[in-house]
DNA sequence: AACGAAAGGGAAAACGTTTTCCGCATTCTG
DNA sequence: CAGAATGCGGAAAACGTTTTCCCTTTCGTT
């Protein structure tokens, strides 16, 4: 394993200077035809690849792109980073991984560190609102996605407000009155989702009752599950903060003996591959995760070449009912 | 936005050489209260972060390590990630995340490109034979999950042998006879898997029927499901390659009208989170993803610290089977 | 008081590139 | 054939660090 060939090596091999070599390497100058074939030549035979590290140092440029996603074990994020990577692939952008959630407190250290070694980042992530001004600080462009951003960046998602509208009509058109959000405290990434969902039935005279959910994962959803099935006036219908809290839940409540749609009707919001295939199947909204990683990238590109987007604020997509066996009418027989 | 501070403006403002600057944030040597004090100031006051790539250059570590994930789709994959990224985390390394899925042809250039920008690979995903010279010639240390590796190379991963053979007597002591197995073609991944299962039914004096899927995905499995489960000498029960093919394979086995485990017990292999949610709910193998990713990520930081680990070859963890609904005793009125 | 040792701090080389000039030959123009 | 234009290729600075010497000061010993 000796040392890797550097430019220098080529030059000599091919009796010309490095300079020659640089300018040929990033075709950024033509030269005879002898010259380019002895390069070629060398870099062949020594297996050369040019030093990302050095070329960065100079241009500026790093080649990677940093994507920050809350939780990879959630589908919906793998879905963004799918996306994102398909599209950073094209543009010949690596990615640089974070999940936040292992790294929380030093979430700023990281950012600070991350600053360097990418040319863009895509936030996907909740954030506490104290980190905002860091990562306006960050120096470099920045997209968010799935959530609105603060002002001055750029941020493409589904648009929640709709999506939770959708779901309260839904649901009353199938006669529910008892109808329950179970996500997050009056913490930040519900909030569209809550007050579509409020509004929506405020329309209709109805109210909206509330539960509490830690996180947006499995293990939450079935934590919470008995306390909400066991009580007095359960709710006749379930909207949770995402699949992921909606399939723990269902979990539980099938275990318990609680029918779904029978006693109660779920509704989930990110359309998970997975949703498919519970029992039962998981009534939910799209949001079109892989797109959204997609022109997340896409926007961050263009930003990156310098093109600034004409401050297109929160770039929404349009969700999509996906109806499945999770909800059904109210029975007759309660109303 | 102006031009991110550099050591020299904070060794400018301390009134100190840069040198000094450096080993005091290296802490590779100590200075005098007062001169400590107004680095610090400096440094706090210009929100100084060092360069990584030019520290990196001079230093020849990057701090980061490539992970290839074959699909970042498959939870499998996700957990091997969240364990890897966990450790590394812990070790201050981020990594640099490759879907090879996404990069197929490309992924010897992405080698030779990633070689420089990481301080080690982790390999994860299948990888075409004539890809595993140029791993070898990578220059760093290389440390493969999930699959036994070439030689000279350390891998880690779950007994695929034993995890099949586990199967196997299990679907024979449940009385099953015609035992199918859906995976690769002669391809690589399946060798073990192929092995145990073959190997474990010939010791009862079955043979082993076999069934072809391209890739091991969700829709994979549903491709595959109707010319399997409507041939005339239907299986009995039905290994699948992994726990994805086989919740496709169930999702549309279900549609058709065919009762799992009524009809033909499915197995799985990873264990997957979502595997207790299908319907019915899936056994599987548990491959120990997580764990797996841990330690890989160990081993592979410890290579890069320069401690050769003793030749382990390819370190094997135990599988573990997790019987739920998708399998059952063959019913007596069919035998 | 003098000497040696130790500690604090700096100058400069090095890492592997890109890029900006500049000079030299060669060819073209009139 | 003289002069100008063009094209080919090189020298050297720069990017922001780390690290290896070295020099100076300070301190402790006899």
């Amino acid at each position: 394993m000796n040392k890797k060939p550097t430019i220098r090596d080529v030059a000599a091999k091919a009796g010309v200077s490095i300079a020659t070599v640089s300018k040929f390497i990033n075709a950024t100058q033509r030269f005879t035809a002898a010259v380019e074939r002895k390069i070629q030549a060398a870099i062949d035979e020594l297996a050369y690849h040019s030093n990302p590290l050095a070329r960065s140092m100079i241009t500026g440029k790093t080649g990677s792109v940093g994507v920050a996603i809350l939780d990879i074990a959630n589908p919906h994020f793998t879905s963004i980073v799918k996306g994102a990577n398909r599209v950073a692939v094209e543009h010949g952008y690596n990615l640089l991984f974070v999940d936040t959630e292992e790294n929380q407190a030093r979430e700023d250290e990281l950012l600070g560190a991350l600053s360097r070694r990418v040319d863009g980042l895509i936030v996907s992530s909740r954030m506490p609102e104290e980190q905002m001004d860091r990562i306006l600080a960050f120096g470099k462009p920045v997209v968010f996605s799935g959530r609105t951003a603060p002002v001055g960046v750029p941020s493409i998602g589904v648009d929640a407000y709709a999506a939770a509208y959708m779901i309260g009509e839904l649901l009353v058109k199938q006669g529910h009155r008892r109808i329950a959000y179970l996500g997050f405290a009056p913490a930040r990434p519900d909030l569209e989702r809550m007050r579509g969902l409020t509004e929506c039935l405020k329309a209709h005279g109805l109210p909206l009752v509330r539960f509490e959910v830690h996180g947006p994962t499995i293990a939450e959803g079935e934590r919470v599950c008995s306390s909400i099935v066991l009580r007095k006036e359960k709710p006749d219908a379930l909207v949770c903060y995402n699949d992921m809290v909606a399939i723990g839940f269902m979990g539980v409540a099938r275990s318990l003996g609680i029918s779904i749609p029978g006693d109660i009707s779920v509704v989930g919001i990110d359309n998970i591959p997975f949703g498919r295939f519970t029992s039962p199947a998981l009534t939910t909204v799209d949001t079109q995760s892989e797109l959204v990683g997609e022109e997340a990238m896409r926007l961050l590109i263009r930003q990156i070449a310098g093109e600034n987007p004409p401050d297109i604020g929160h770039m929404m997509l349009e969700p999509r009912l996906v109806m499945r066996e999770s909800t059904a009418p109210r029975p007759v027989a309660a109303v």
